[in-house]
DNA sequence: CTGGCCATTTAAAACGTTATAAATTCAGCA
DNA sequence: TGCTGAATTTATAACGTTTTAAATGGCCAG
């Protein structure tokens, strides 16, 4: 039993220095106090002396102490994560980069990290979500692409899991979110369209389904019909179509009688498609027809005609919902201070008629 | 008529049911087991009972038992988790998408979890690395934009943490990599360029101090040389560059005396930006000048004159990282099997892509 | 029976942290 | 002196898992 080739105390004495990394029982060893204090003193507790939080902190910088997560997460329940819900569609053209550069932003200086889930393969989204709050994965959730009754916003609500969307859903029960106000922008570009004395806008909306795309064909709908004009809900494509589905959905439209004259487009690589699909059929960019879209990049500015665009500051919009969100689970209950609605700015060029 | 069997009252019987997460205390109270006996059961120890094992797997459905990852994480070391650093250039047009759903593949049935920390704000990348395994956030990184001495190569060598990147480096300790060939793609670009009968081809290459743009560089230094022709490498812009840039760079190029004849662009927006400049000065693709790019999305099916591109499947080299990194982290020393140079695609015939 | 060996199960100790409640010191004061 | 209370510090017990070493019981050879 007794094996002597054990080594009870491997070549260290006194103050144990063991190789690995260094916990709070290193630094207790070290400062001579117990561990429940170097605790409660990195974390700057008013009952530990100011000397000792000040010797603790000291020490604990001296050997490059860094908490464990694993530890604090298992004994806190909390994780100080905060996870960003990515689909696969919204990566295009840097619709994630601003969002989560805007996040970062709001989350920067406090505890929390900013994680991004992808869900590539795992089934639907309320499975990620579920799956993610099952496991204790973060504290809280950021995610878009909402529909009116999205099942995670459901899910979250009912858990209690703080969260917020990038979009508005029509559950009774209110939550955090942070929206564009698309219905204002769709109505106001395809005023703008009609102002230019077109007869018959055609709208490409948001994949159907989603509550953004609904805002968006309201706004169309209800400009047109103020103007009591024709108008066209492009089928067949919506904003998430490859580029060339686009480009030949527009052409083989205007192979066929009674084509729009304009497009409202909620995309620029959708208006990208949309110009080269005329142009295949050569019709030119503020001649034959008009586009107007809703900018979040820089890559209209890569494109030859000029075309009009209303933007979306998407980085504004991620320090908002970082901002809500930590105000969420700060445990904000007042659900007004939780629901933003970013206005489209318009430029005050293209202002209003007369 | 009215039926009072209500779905099992939650704190009944003499089994604790304790109303929070059922862990593998819960099993073993339910069950009669030892803690330690379940948690065997439910790993598939071989020294524990078949029947054993199979009612104790039929209790954890049952009760919809998921094991506390912050727990076996403490208690392990091990985190499950697989790191992509992303860095906010490299979203672009879906690179990260495709980057990731091939990762996500690769992981797919595995223990791992695929995680995106992007590094917006947290001061340099080698920052970012370090901060990660101090913390044990994950068992293993992936991460491009390599440079020939990059730091977070050395870093995590050092450590003996493994990792995956895309893209090589020039130091003396091998490690595990997948690249894309972008020296016989640029050799091969120009080639063509050539081939085609252009005699002072230009070159937009990456960023200086990334590997990779010092192989473009490097193929399109040969052919131009092999042709004895003329050449330019466009000074000022690089990949990275906004699109305006570029265009902007390209049109004022062509207003100086001795201007290129045509254009090896790495990417997709470049090329398109390029076209632009060129559409500025009143000038035709295909006509007064050629462009060959590299293709990495559908990006360009979406223009006008057909651009002639050579294919780089990123989502292939996604799964061909997970799959490095998950050997690696399997204890895979055989570097030749750790290294991976993807070849460009050249098609046979220059049609239009499907 | 006894002892030994197998197959199976188990108790106890960790991992590094925080929460709870208790202990210690010391000053002030009756 | 002895009591109270404030200011510090501390021991102990968790959190849920895995690891280590040990226990249990059945079966068979001696």
């Amino acid at each position: 039993m007794a094996d002597p080739s054990k080594p009870a105390h491997p070549e260290d004495s006194g103050v144990t220095a063991k190789r690995g990394k260094p916990t709070l029982r290193t630094i207790a060893e070290i400062t001579g106090l117990a561990v429940t204090t170097v605790s409660r003193a990195l974390s700057e507790a008013p009952q530990i002396s100011i000397e000792t939080r000040k010797r603790v902190r000291e020490v604990a910088d001296e050997i490059g102490y860094s908490p464990d997560r694993a530890a604090q997460r298992l004994k806190t329940g909390r994780t100080n994560v905060i996870g960003v819900l990515l689909d696969p569609h919204e990566e295009i053209l840097g619709y994630g980069t601003s969002i989560m550069s805007g996040i970062a932003k709001a989350l920067q200086g406090t505890a929390y990290h900013l994680i991004v889930m992808p869900n590539f393969l795992n089934s639907t989204n309320v499975e990620a979500v579920n799956y993610i709050t099952r496991n204790g994965m973060a504290d809280g959730l950021i995610f878009s692409r909402t529909e009116p009754l999205d099942p995670r916003v459901r899910l979250l609500s009912d858990l209690g899991f703080p969260f917020v969307t990038h979009g508005r859903t029509e559950l009774s029960t209110p939550h955090a979110y942070v929206d564009y106000d698309n219905f204002t922008f769709s109505y106001q570009a395809t005023k703008r369209l009609i102002a230019k004395g077109r007869r018959k806008p055609a709208l490409i909306s948001g994949p159907a389904g989603f509550t953004f795309a609904g805002h968006l064909q309201h706004g169309f709908m209800t400009a047109v019909r103020e103007a009591g004009c024709a108008y066209e809900i492009l089928s067949g494509i919506d904003l998430d179509s490859p580029a060339g589905a686009i480009r030949d959905r527009v052409r083989q439209r205007y192979a066929e009688p009674d084509p729009p004259d304009s497009f409202m487009c909620g995309g620029e690589v959708c208006a990208l498609a949309t110009i080269t699909g005329m142009s295949d059929c050569g019709l030119t960019l503020g001649r034959e027809y008009d586009i107007i879209a809703k900018q979040t990049s820089h890559l209209l500015s890569a494109i030859q005609p000029q075309v009009e665009t209303i933007y979306e500051d998407l980085t504004a919009t991620g320090e908002d919902m970082g901002r809500v969100l930590l105000q969420k689970i700060g445990g904000e209950s007042d659900v007004s201070k939780l629901q933003l609605l970013l206005c489209p700015q318009i430029p005050s060029s293209f202002g209003t008629p007369g």
